[in-house]
This record gives structure tokens, C-alpha cells and sequence, in this order.
DNA sequence: TATGAATGAGGATTCATTCAT
DNA sequence: AATGAATGAATCCTCATTCAT
């Protein structure tokens, strides 16, 4: 039964089973033929879809990617004060989408490949790149400059390794928690710039 | 040229090949073929020191842990004072031999495959513990509770987070900095905590 | 070349191969590279229809066990009383798809293995309870038991060791000179036990 | 602690470990490792001794047929009239050493690689020849041609297959019990041609 | 004589990819 | 558009054999 305009459905279904198959067995085990039994179709039709299992591969980092753009601008709508936007990117690392535990797996795994795999780097340091100067933007009108650069440096690698952590915790580390920790670190800088004011 | 008492030589061997070629592809593409040839020796030795290629994962992990424990027994000796002990702590996490790009790397390999292989995830379980509690154990001294331990969670997730963006940024990432910034951090929280008695 | 329904077929082909194959070079010797060379298709597809090396050989005898069943009823169709009916199953022993060259290379292949490997046991084991108690229904109308049970031990005995020594002779053993022999001696027993009425 | 003369003990030793082997695992299972281990020595020593694994099956299917001619002749001794001859060859068969578990697996073993190993099916087929000779001198003392050699085909068939069904059934198969089996089967042959007479 | 380290060929198995249907 | 049969390259592992000691 093909249907017109099955292609983006088709795709979005056989991207979120590579996640899910990801997250299930770790990026070394992860086999085409697991992704189309976790999608409920043929092997066969994702070279049609994606023209290969790396291209899949790239496809998902893609989209969680592009969610992680996507919470970040709705974290930060409305806000104007640099402090509550800061506050705001960091959040939108902390969502559950992006840290529930199939999530975090699946950036862990992506991680590991980056080093080895242009396309995945590529799209891990255009990534890394617009965190900082997300942040950076922001922390420099609350900072003076070497220590806003060290901020955002902090900042965007404890998520990281919080997101770590929670791979490797099997999801047991809890998202809000997390955040809190990201935020408490920020007051004692925020408040100590303050003071020497 | 078989020679009596090679095994621990070899073994040894075997596990520097391992992280090297880890650290030149990655978990997913080494191939026991690969590992010996990085070593200079044939395939089927592997399974004579190791019986597999998982087994050879396994004590290759393990012999990273193993430096990065004499590392802080290092690090340690000879000092009493709570916080020069919670800083040495941190340093030998960023030691030549942990931070290197190829010892990230390798953390990062076995990062990601820890949630998926229990002998590996029971290592990194352990060692997790391990850094938590020696940090735990001299925070306590500095911090009231609740405090020492959010700081001792933070602390080392900012430690794996900086591992994660070296291995991620092909070695950029200077030891020496990544250090400093979790010092710079500490500083913050041990001198509010001074301040407000 | 992939057809809908080939299944079945492709199956049956590998089986005679892998037969074949048991023949050509023993059981020692088979290789799945060698089966599939013998079938005229590639190594993997026999993964893909039989899951493994073992499951093929399993297949394999339970095939041969199966035609033996069925030359066993062919042979039995029409028959009543004991006598002819003890003569018919000794018969489906002999016919030619049981007897070839071939067949007794491949039995006596299985033969070997059974004692090893659970699956084979359990089927020759079956197939040996069989026809002992196929030959005992009948031998029990035409002897007092202890003698019935004897006779039917030492037919299924006699008609095994003429399989033997036909694979061991390389064919030059004839089926039907083979049969002959059990049927003489299964007249000595019966005449004797009429005289004695 | 080389020891002058040891080689003739050393070789034996090694024999045993083999049919010990071949008992435990079949003959498609058996390692020089495996053998060695058994035998308490190292790999290596093999090869010293027995030039390879192919030259140290062939002695130990030598050396049981060593021991079968043996046992005829030590059963054929002081023996002078035909029936108790044919009956004393016919014992020599049943033994504990040739009826064990492990020996008649060790035959169904060799029996079955013959057909492909040249060295094994020279060894097999003389000692074929062998039993049916020293049967059917004595059987022509006591019957009319034909049937002298129909009876030495199934007498030795029969040994053989009571030889392969002790194999199979593990062990269970009483050689006291088989023996007899013969031995009656022998009667009713001999005592209808006495009647005859 | 004896060891066991080392090799390398060969085998089973997995899997991405292709392609006829 | 979709299937799943088929391939063949690549990988792990086994094992007989060699050889320095």
C-alpha cells in the first residue's frame, strides 16, 4: 500500500528505531537488520530511504540535534535578561527529551563515533560551537571576558558529562537533579562576580 | 623467538596495542587482526594470552583504571590537609597518562560500551564509586553535608565531561587547562563556604 | 535471483548437498564453504536458512530419517500378516535411497557424531526405538517373548553392521545380498520355532 | 628427567590419551592440545614422537587392532575343534578391552574416517579380512561352502553392529549379552545343519 | 627430551548491500 | 514502494605445526 508523502514518515519512523536500537544495544552491536525489525519493515528499504546504514546513522545524530536546536530556541522565547537566557540554554540540555535515557545512550554513542567519522564530527562540532557562543553571548554581559569564556567552557562540558553520567548510571541520574547542579555551580560564580562589584 | 616468562611482557604488549589502536578507530572498528598487527605480532596470539578479543577489551580497561589509581595514590602521599588532598584527587585524572589523546580516547571506547558489556560496565561502576567516595571522604571535612556531596557529583561529572570534550576535540584540549578549570570552580565553592562562617 | 517460495526448495537442495558433501569427505571434513560449493550457492545463505552449521546436519539426518520412515510405510501398505510385515520393515532398510553408497557414508556419519551432539543423539535414538518396537509388534505373534525380543534386538544389530561395512567397503556391498543375509537368518529362527510346535 | 628408553613409554602413554580423547569428544572434536593435555605432556611432544596427528590416530587404531589379534589368539589357545574355535573368535570381540564404552567409541571413530583416511582404511580393511579368513577356515569344517562364507559375512557384520549399538546406547549394552546374541544366533545356524546331516 | 610461545591457514558466522520480483 | 533472498567481504576464533630455549 505506497502512499504519496510516505517518504518523511517513512524516514522520522526508521530515524527514531535507530535511536531506539542504539540505545538498546550500543553503537558497535547496532545491525541494519535490527533497526528495520525495531521499525517493522524490510532490511532492504533503508538503503532506499537513506542509501546506506551510515547515512541513517548521520540522519539520527541529525535529528536529535535539531531537537536539541528546536528546545533551545523555546527555552529561550520571551526572555531577555542574560541571566535568565543562560539559565534557559541550559535547561533546554536537561529536557526529557534530550536526557531520558534512550537519549543520553544514544549522545554517548554518537560521541564515541565522532572521532572517527567526518560526518558525525562535523556535526558534533558545529554543535559544540553553538553551545559556546550561545553561552558565551549571554555570559559576557554578566562577566568579564576571561572568566566568561572559562564559564561557558564549564558549563557546556559539566552537561556533558552529566549526560555522561546518566548513560553510564543506566538512566538511574535524574534530569532535574542534574540541572540543579549546573545551576548551582552558576550562582557561585554569578553571585561572587556580583559581590566584587 | 619464544622466550620463558614473555607472557607479562607480552600481555602488556598486547593491552598498549589495544589502546592504541582504540584510540586510532575507535570501539566499533578495532579488529583483533588490527590490534596485532599494531603489536607485531599475529592474530592468534590474542587468544592465546587472553582467550578473545572481549577479554583483551576487559584488561585493557582495567589496566587504564589501574593508572589512574596509582596516579591519585601518587598524587596523594605525603599530604594531610583535606583540601590539597581533594585537589590532588582531581589531578590525577588529568595526568599525561590519563589525559593524553590517546588515554581519552580509550576512556571514551569503553564509555561507550560500558552500559552494553558487564564486564566492562562493572569496572566502570567501581572505579565511579571509588573517585565519588575518596572525594566524599576530604569534602566532609571542608563542606556541611548536602554541599560536599553535591560537590564531590559535580566535581567528578566536570572531570569526565572535560575527558569527553578532549577526546572529542582530537587532543585540543590542553590537560593543563582542563585542570585549572575545575581548581578555578572549587575555588568558588570552598571560598563562599569560608566566607559565610 | 530471489524468488517468492524458494524456501523449501533451497532447503532441500542444501540438505542433499550437505549429504552429499558427508559423503565425499566425512563428517570430519564437511565444511559449510564445501556444502554450499556442492549446492552451487554462497556460504551465507545457509546461516540464513538454516541458522548455523549444526542446525544444517541435524536437518540433514532427520531427513534421512525421514525417508526411512516413509520407505517403512510404503513397504508395510497392504501387508497383514506378521511374517511378511517383519520382512517389509527389514526391506525399507535396503532400498536403494537407504543402501547407496552414499546413505550408508552419511549414516554411518551421523552414527559418529550422535554420541556428541544432543540433537543427533536424540534423533537416532528415537529412530533406534522405533524400529525395534515396529519389529516387535509383529515378532511377538510369531515367537514366545524373551525369543521375540532377542530376535528383534539382533535384526536391527545385523541390519546396522551390514550398513557399516557397506560404507566401510565403499559401496562394493550389495543391498540386495545385504538383505538376503537377514532374511536367512531370520528363516533359521522362524523354521526352528515352527518345527518345535 | 630424560630417561633412556622412555620413547616406547612415552608413545604408549600418548595412545592411551587418545583413545581416551576420542572417547570424551568424538573424533571430530579431538585436539593435539586436547590429547596431550589428557596424556599430561605438552603440545609439542607430539609431533616428537608421532611426527603429527594424523600418525598418532593411525597407532592408536594400530594399537587396538594389536590388542583385538591378541585377544583371538589368546581365546584360540589350546582350542582344536572348529565350533569352539569359531565361538572363541567370536569372544574376542566382546572383551572388556575391546567392548568397553571407550573402545567401541574409539571404533565407531575410526570407522568412521577410514573411507577418507588411506592409512586408517588399509588398517580397517585388513583386520576385516582378517576375521572373515579366520572364521571361515573353521566354518568350512562345519558347513557347506556357500553357507560357511554367508555365515562368517553376518557373524562379523553382526559383531560390528552390536559393536555400533553398545556406541550409541552409550555404554548400556551388556557385552556379555551381546555376546550371547551371536552365540545363539550361531546355534540355530549350526544345529539345522547338523539336523540336515 | 620436553616445553610452550608463536604462527598462519582455514573455518563458522555476521552483516551491509544489492536486486529480482 | 517494499520485500527478503542472495552474496561476499570481513571478523573472530581454532588448531596443527614449528621452533627457540
Amino acid at each position: 500500500m505506497p502512499k504519496l508523502g510516505m517518504a518523511p514518515i517513512r524516514r522520522q519512523q526508521l530515524i527514531d528505531a535507530t535511536i531506539a536500537a542504539i540505545g538498546e544495544s550500543g553503537f558497535s552491536n547496532i545491525t541494519v537488520s535490527r533497526i528495520s525489525q525495531v521499525a517493522g519493515v524490510s532490511a532492504g528499504i533503508i538503503h532506499h530511504y537513506f542509501g546506506g546504514k551510515n547515512e541513517l546513522l548521520e540522519a539520527a545524530m541529525r535529528s536529535l540535534l535539531r531537537d536539541l536546536h528546536a528546545q533551545t530556541l523555546a527555552h529561550l522565547a520571551g526572555l531577555h535578561d542574560s541571566e535568565s537566557r543562560v539559565r534557559a540554554i541550559i535547561d533546554a540540555n536537561f529536557t526529557p527529551s534530550q536526557f531520558s535515557p534512550q537519549a543520553v545512550t544514544a549522545w554517548l554513542a554518537f560521541w564515541s563515533q565522532a572521532p572517527y567519522v567526518p560526518a558525525l564530527r562535523r556535526l558534533q562540532r558545529v554543535n559544540a560551537a553553538r553551545l559556546q557562543s550561545n553561552l558565551l553571548v549571554e555570559l559576557r554581559r554578566l562577566l568579564p571576558d576571561p572568566e566568561a569564556k572559562r564559564t561557558a567552557a564549564w558549563v557546556s562540558a559539566l552537561i556533558d558529562g552529566l549526560s555522561l553520567r546518566s548513560a553510564l548510571a543506566g538512566g538511574t541520574l535524574d534530569g532535574e537533579a542534574a540541572r540543579a547542579l549546573v545551576h548551582a555551580q552558576l550562582d557561585c560564580i554569578l553571585s561572587r562576580s556580583t559581590d566584587s562589584h
